[in-house]
DNA sequence: TCAATTAAGTGATATAGATGAGTTGAGTCA
DNA sequence: TGACTCAACTCATCTATATCACTTAATTGA
């Protein structure tokens, strides 16, 4: 016969509908021609993510079950959790199941703590609140967080230190609409790094960061938080955090002195 | 029967060698217990290209003849290009074939070339040849070249203008023994990237870099070539290439005017 | 001659099933 | 009780096959 399997899901299908074995609704409605099924499948479980019906740390259904709920077979389904643990979306443990990534610790140091020792050695920041203010978005911030210019904002300001040594001064920028309730003493008291708080407080995924890095002269805030002179080299980093669909979450401006510490890079994996 | 279709690799496999259809002698060589068979094709495949077999730009036998002369299901031989592919040492083209990744000036720019302007714009450099020496690796160079100290190095200098303007100052040292024969005039007249000399003419493919960054003060050389004051924030990069095991291919240490340019560092599919 | 069609090649997607390996917990037996 | 076995579950790997989409080159036909 020459029906395809493929052409199941197109409308053009000699398949009556509802006939026979059912396509799951999930599948049949948002089912388009051209992407292919296991893109759609994969489209499907970030949705769930998102949704919050599979929280983070939580086990998603097995692949055998998920194949069944999404009406395709069990290599289909596997491809697109593929390309959700190539994201750093799931994590799977052989025996175990396959899990929504978590924000720990070690995790986000790992993904978006760049700075290491000159020796290459990784430490663990000590960090402290200097401000917590409401403000307004000027262009570059509205830019950044994808929203009007004048849009509310809560304003961070933290300083990172490691071994003890102020290296890291922080400036955050976030949309009061998207973390309504923050307070500064949530902020300060948070039991993990700022991403999770942002993620458990907030339902906010941070996924990727884009950053942009050039040298500046410390102006005298920065050189008196630091403990350099004024017009000592600093490395800038601004950085937007983004979340499902490239939405972003965060814009932060960071100066770093990087006297006895440095920015690490490694493109391995990247494209 | 008990005999699974993967103790066909195991030397204990019931099958008589050479009877039937035979295992090619490169996977039932080189085949081991623990590994999983397509991670053996990948590194099968690797070493073919890396030997020579399949030159850059060329295209590799069709899947279905790479799974009969690796003795494997299309769908392992599948999974083995996948890696390579990812890892940006194939490229595939529906309907055309598979290739080996070439080194062509967009894909050096948009894979190595991590400065952009401050607005994101993405400039081609021109590039001017200051120096070409020959010394002796220093114990840094040494350590991030994989040699001895004293190892006899070629030293390059060169100087990157985007838009006309002086922007970079690279210091490059290669050891001279697996570059033998390069000349000032090879180096500096060279048709396309640095990474494409290296690799058409000493058959060395630069895979991935770190590189690690820090903001310093322009010393008297850098200033007067960057025509910046002496003492103005200059973006340090040093970067080391790496080839296919790891393998060191090239120190450089870049010195960036980022007044007007920034890095990028975009951790999309990174790890 | 030259444009359109066709056929054969390629990779891309999807299915169905079998086997292997790691994890967990219920049940068994001393 | 407590250590052990074992069954049932998970993901991991591998095979085999089919169809679709795209590219290229040969063939056809005006």
């Amino acid at each position: 016969m020459s029906m395809s399997k493929r052409s199941s899901r197109s409308p053009s299908s000699t398949r009556a509908p509802g006939s026979g074995t059912a396509i799951p609704p999930s599948l049949s409605t948002g089912a388009r021609l051209a992407v292919p099924l296991y893109k759609e499948v994969k489209r499907l479980m970030l949705e769930t993510v998102s949704a919050g019906e599979w929280p983070p740390a939580s086990a998603i259904p097995a692949e055998k079950a998920l194949a069944a709920r999404f009406g395709v077979a069990m290599g289909t389904l596997r491809k697109a959790v593929d390309e959700l643990v190539a994201e750093n979306i799931l994590v799977r443990q052989q025996g175990r199941g396959t899990f929504v990534a978590r924000h720990d610790r070690e995790r986000m140091m790992f993904h978006f703590f760049h700075i290491v020792g000159a020796d290459g050695s990784k430490e663990t920041p000590t960090v402290q609140m200097l401000a917590f203010q409401r403000g307004k978005a000027d262009a570059d911030e509205a830019d950044h967080l994808g929203v009007a210019a004048g849009e509310p904002l809560f304003r961070i300001v933290n300083v990172l230190s490691l071994v003890g040594v102020p290296i890291i001064v922080d400036h955050i920028a976030i949309v009061q609409a998207r973390f309504s309730g923050l307070t500064a003493a949530r902020f300060r008291d948070r039991p993990n790094t700022i991403y999770h708080l942002y993620q458990s407080a907030f339902g906010i995924t941070v996924l990727r960061t884009a950053e942009r890095l050039r040298a500046v002269s410390a102006d005298a805030d920065a050189a008196g938080v630091l403990g350099v002179r004024t017009g000592a080299p600093l490395l800038q980093i601004r950085r937007t955090a983004l979340s499902f669909n490239d939405q972003p979450v965060e814009y932060r401006c960071s100066l770093v002195n990087t006297a006895a510490h440095e920015y690490f890079s490694d493109l391995a994996k990247a494209g």
